[in-house]
DNA sequence: TCTTAAAATGCAGTTTTTTGCATTTTTAAT
DNA sequence: ATTAAAAATGCAAAAAACTGCATTTTAAGA
């Protein structure tokens, strides 16, 4: 077994459960436990993983700050929130996704504003009820943990029969060319559910993200019909998103 | 279990809550109360959370007073949640309840039991998604305010589709004689449905409430398995209690 | 193909870290 | 002041990390 197929294997399993243990990984690749220390110690000095005291933690994996405490660029977040907010008004019912851009948005709608919002978010469920003039349904189905959402068969099916004005939704990557994309083959279901189910799609979308792709295609960009974004309009980033039929916010 | 996931279920829990016990977290996280002090001594000296005897509390959280308010309570509750727990094992397929002991009991559930939770409420809900090995499905509908539950028909319909081995409920009023009975209608609506998924239903309920009644009904005693309180059974108010077929915990 | 240097791997012995337990001290509530 | 719970302390067993070294594997050049 070559070195870098070990450290794949590794990085994969970090991943995929956000710990390892470095005994378990010793007996999986039948290899000693002292060149698997060898290997996490690499990946640690190359940012790949963290390296804890008998295993390792993917990077990503700090549940509490990633939940709370740390929204990553909240800044442009609330700015775009706020935009999209322009596009509601009294008796509109609408669809929020998950997604911490999302979840300002929930966070940011005026109490005087009359509402009824569909989500499978939890953490928005809970922002929502605490609006009273808002009509929070959710969606259920089983709940993915990192995400906090619910997700499957159910929930798509769910999301079947109903039909709201907006939907706001978040993305992983978007491309004027190849749409939006995701990393993950079960969001991607579930985010086709939500666009189908609305009347119009609203896109939430840091500037990062624009012009970067993944694996799985969610839809065309065509399939949006507003993308809400922090820099201005004119910036040179969002050039390749107006020959297509999206109105810029 | 690695070091760095407990520490981050710590401040999980704490983010949760903005206040754990540390005899709380050594029972559910399965270690002894030196480690959890040690943890959580660590914690904050890196100022990830706030130290305090016998518990720790988190940074926001500097002046409370729900804090103090809900303590007694929640003691009881505590007891009860414990006692219900017995009733599980591994592989079980249960359903939780809103109320705050219900959320007692979600809280306590242990990181290793293998469990199945059907939930209708967003507290519970997001408490479940904190453990790695419960599978967390919920009922969706819509979501009523105050106590942070979906309900209506919808809800109902979904409940009629699924079957739990346990339902673990709460209720207003709990009386020998007039069973159990609540001020909402909706709710006893709801309550009768939780009650039909279930192959059998535990009732938990704290001793203040034994022996009062309201105006709607959602059920007989006997219809209820098991009733779980925090007074020891040889209690005069279970004497009502003990001509029915309920099995006292 | 053969040779050789460099890299990778496994092993044994040592050091460090972690953890639980017993004992003492401190703290908080009555 | 009394008492019970929690915190601190010291200690020992167990697990993990580190170190140096011998052996094997890999890669490169003649």
């Amino acid at each position: 077994m070559l070195k870098e197929e070990r450290q794949q294997t590794i990085l994969n399993e970090v991943e995929l459960h956000n710990r390892i243990l470095l005994t378990d990984i010793a007996e999986t690749l039948d290899v000693s436990i002292d060149t698997v220390r060898r290997d996490v110690k690499e990946l640690d000095s190359e940012q790949k993983l963290r390296k804890v005291h008998g295993g390792a933690i993917s990077l990503g994996f700090t549940t509490n700050s990633a939940r709370n405490a740390n929204i990553y660029a909240l800044d442009e977040k609330t700015k775009i929130a706020k935009k999209a907010l322009t596009l509601l008004k009294d008796g509109s019912v609408i669809f929020i996704d998950g997604g911490t851009t999302c979840l300002e948005l929930a966070r940011l709608i005026p109490v005087n504003l009359e509402l009824t919002c569909f989500t499978l978010s939890l953490p928005v469920a809970m922002e929502l009820s605490a609006k009273p003039n808002v009509t929070v349904i959710f969606i259920g189905g089983q709940i993915a943990k990192e995400a906090q959402i619910s997700i499957g068969a159910n929930t798509i099916h769910n999301l079947s029969e109903i039909k709201v004005d907006y939907s706001f939704i978040g993305t992983g990557y978007v491309d004027s060319q190849y749409g939006l994309t995701e990393f993950d083959w079960d969001i991607v279901q579930l985010k086709k559910a939500v666009i189908k189910a609305a009347k119009k799609t609203v896109l939430l979308c840091i500037s990062e993200k624009l012009n970067s792709q993944h694996r799985y295609k969610t839809c065309e960009i065509n399939a949006i019909n507003t993308m809400v974004t922090e820099v201005e309009p004119e910036n040179v980033l969002l050039n390749s998103f107006r020959s297509h039929d999206v109105h810029l916010l």
